[in-house]
RNA sequence: CGGGAAGUGGCUCAAUUUGGUAGAGCACUUGGUUUGGGACCAAGGGGUUGCAGGUUCAAAUCCUGUCUUCCCGACCA
């Protein structure tokens, strides 16, 4: 092995990190640009892999109770325009629909930014009585947000996700389901993705629109910064009641409702390629790896190869594993960089000196590390060896994470750190905006990422002013 | 939205400065030889140069506008 870039075609991670993660995506084959700046054209691998963190994120949606429903795409401006700081957060990146046919509109109509505005429509008019609540709801849909800047999968003006929107009788009801569904997107980012995350509320600079408190995943990528993975919002009783929805007690009493929403989007596949990825392209945890296995025939010309590949491919799949075998006229070397660039999280190669043996080689991706097994065997083995590569393949990302995470009690060495370590770094904190804006500033683009829920005493005073620290917040540069 | 770069067969790029009617490599098709890390030989097919307008006998090339992409920044639940 002279070369360990097997893979030419990709620019190289630690030489130009935004360049590697455009030249993977398009060599993945994940998605295209489309004609409309910031929408993608979602291409069968990418869309493939949506389509599987969707079903296990959905079952582990419906393990808690949740339905799901769908609502339009278009909302009504004097709708959207109810709750004064949602309008507000959303009014800049909003697109608007002002005709139909050919005659103007009477009221201008906006593709759904986000659904609050829509649901709690709708719960005013279906909730009457405790015994409606609560109800626990979810879509899959796309929203539309008209974003300067866009970069595939990370910040895109169109993109794929789910919204889910309760309504509880009690606040704590509704804080109890903030905290289940971050937990849930906890669980699903770490032993689905393999992707480990830290979290916590968000402060308030950094809350969505009409929420009293949100709650955030994020994930270090590579590069050191963070991708805000999911999040989970508490909005109290002040949204619901805006929209006037209000629920009869036993005692025949008016109450407000509280409400809660969480949101997961396609935006997660860019932490995939981020976390994962390498200079030979992605890497796929094999939970959500659209083909988990390829077998690759070594000089497939010669008699029995094919023969003997074709029936490995047949054990695989009833094994329910979801392998392919790839019987292309293309050289193998071409084969493995193929399989390489897409993630495969395992290949197979198998020629006549394999046959000859009764074994076949596999080949994990995360690793390259090589292990033979007996033919007749495979089928049996080869799911442990996929959860050995998934759990390898969390440990990696877990200890990258910890590896990259700092603290700070001083400013100066706060900056220090900024400039000469990526990652984040743990610092105090007074509660003050200003304080928070100063020092994001001074430090270079570390913004409050979270305030973890699992507080550590680095010290009495805010790193910046001094004053006393009311929390420790990790901080970091984002995306 | 600011600063920078760029749009030419599917991809990467050349031809633009000094206007003269588009070329290479990869990919693709066919035949043959190959096959344990992106094989080789031969013969083929494919573009009017992002889009719109202007200047000119003549525009990929000059001018204006516009759209899109990439990098940096601002903005961004």
């Amino acid at each position: 092995m002279a070369n360990d870039k097997f893979v030419q075609k990709v620019t190289s991670r630690d030489e130009n990190f935004a360049q590697w993660y455009t030249d993977v995506v398009r060599e993945a084959k994940l998605c295209d640009y489309s004609s409309v700046k910031g929408c993608l054209n979602y291409l069968p691998n990418g869309y493939a892999i949506w389509e599987n963190i969707r079903n296990l994120l959905d079952k582990r949606f419906k393990d808690t109770g949740v339905e799901n429903v769908y609502l339009p795409v278009l909302i009504p401006e004097s709708l959207l325009k109810k709750e004064a700081r949602h309008i507000e957060g959303f009014a800049p990146e909003v697109a608007w629909v002002t005709e139909g046919g050919n005659q103007k509109l009477e009221e201008r109509m906006c593709i759904r930014p986000t659904s609050e505005t829509l649901f709690y429509d709708l719960w005013h008019r279906m909730v009457k009585s405790y015994r409606d609540l609560p109800f626990v709801w979810n879509q899959w849909n796309t929203v539309l947000r008209w974003e300067k800047t866009t970069r595939p999968f990370l910040r895109s003006r169109e993109f794929l996700w789910q919204e889910g929107h309760t309504v509880h009788a009690t606040a704590e009801e509704a804080e109890e389901r903030t905290l289940m569904m971050y937990q849930v997107y906890k669980d699903c980012l770490a032993e689905d993705l393999a992707i480990p995350t830290f979290g916590g509320k968000k402060t308030d600079s950094e809350r969505f629109a009409g929420a009293e408190d949100t709650y955030t995943l994020e994930a270090m990528m590579h590069d050191g910064k963070s991708l805000q993975s999911a999040t989970s919002h508490f909005f109290g009783s002040g949204f619901p009641d805006t929209f006037d929805i209000k629920y009869l007690d036993k005692e025949n009493k008016l109450h407000s409702c509280y409400t809660t929403s969480w949101g997961f989007s396609t935006r997660t596949i860019g932490a995939l390629i981020m976390v994962h990825g390498d200079d030979s392209g992605l890497v796929l945890p094999p939970r959500i790896a659209p083909t988990q296995a390829m077998i690759i025939p070594i000089a497939q010309h010669k008699e029995g190869v094919l023969d003997e590949a074709n029936k490995l491919l047949e054990a695989l799949k009833k094994a329910g594993i979801r392998a392919k075998l790839d019987d292309t006229e293309k050289s193998p070397g071409f084969k493995f960089a193929e399989q390489e660039m897409l993630g495969i999280p395992t290949r197979i190669e198998i020629g006549p000196k394999d046959i000859e043996k009764g074994e076949v080689v596999v080949v994990r991706r995360n690793d390259r590390k090589k292990i033979t097994v007996k033919i007749k065997d495979l089928a049996k083995k080869m799911p442990k060896i996929l959860e050995d590569i998934q759990n390898d393949m969390l440990e990696t990302a877990t200890k990258f994470l910890n590896d990259h995470i700092y603290e700070a009690t001083t400013m100066d060495e706060m900056i220090d750190l900024a400039n000469n370590k990526i990652g984040f770094i743990e610092a105090m904190w007074c509660g003050s905006e200003d304080c928070e804006d100063e020092i994001k500033y001074r430090t270079g683009g570390c913004g409050s990422r979270c305030i973890p829920k699992e507080q550590k005493h680095l010290s009495d005073k805010c790193i910046f002013c001094g004053k006393e620290a009311k929390h420790m917040v990790i901080w970091g540069k984002s995306y």
